[in-house]
DNA sequence: TCGATACTTCAACGATAATCGAATTTACTG
DNA sequence: CAGTAAATTCGATTATCGTTGAAGTATCGA
């Protein structure tokens, strides 16, 4: 019934960890031509089984979804519910008090997009 | 020297616990005006040591601060904080990819502005 | 089919985290 | 000062988390 709640929780508490916040922020740069398993492992030089661990968490909380491609497994996050979950945050931060939450400048201010995408 | 990814975990692992973010929920809604630690207490039914330990949680990531008043321990929400948490959730989320960010909203739906800041 | 390659799962461990009862601190009141 | 109210701190317990080494599951190429 309360399952909102215990989704926001589950992906605030995926994101509250040192490695999958790294692993999210590098998936967030490759978009949605994401990175596979033992690339990200490599990346950001975790273990495999480890990482393993993480980005099943990650998927689990929904942030993050998975396709397998030959050997390799390539993950990717959902924007969707990136959107969502910071849809959560600023309305109930907002709750009764907009002008409090006016800050939030959303700019974007896009790093360096470099010809990363060479399709 | 990577303070402000620090900062982000602690602030996200904050929230990422169900006690803790009916908390700051019901902080957000007291506003400016804040809330006596007993009185969180009661209208959350959690045991007060075991609130206050949540409360100190929430205090060291820096998301809401404390004020005693006699007493009592007025608790409210660092608005500031706040948004800068959703600044770098977005900034994170947008890097690269700002088309992508495009869904949220931020039109705040101010549910029930009172006259709650009887100043 | 055999042998890599790419990941995941399993079992086990040490480290944190959440909660509780009891004791303690801080502040007001008679 | 004694007594009470409001919170916090302490110690202990149980549960969950993060990591590791070893084993297991897919997938491809020779």
């Amino acid at each position: 019934m309360d399952s909102l709640e215990d989704k926001t929780v589950a992906q605030l508490g995926a994101l509250a960890q040192t490695t999958r916040l790294a692993v999210f922020k590098t998936l967030i740069r490759e978009g949605s031509k994401g990175m596979a398993a033992g690339m990200i492992a490599s990346t950001l030089s975790v273990a495999p089984n480890t990482l393993s661990s993480h980005l099943g968490i990650l998927q689990r909380s929904g942030l993050v979804k998975a396709e397998r491609r030959g050997r390799s497994v390539i993950y990717s996050v959902e924007m969707d519910a990136v959107s969502g979950l910071i849809d959560t945050l600023v309305n109930d931060c907002c709750a009764g008090h907009p002008e409090a939450c006016a800050v939030v400048d959303r700019q974007a201010t896009p790093l360096v997009v470099e010809s990363d995408n060479a399709a």
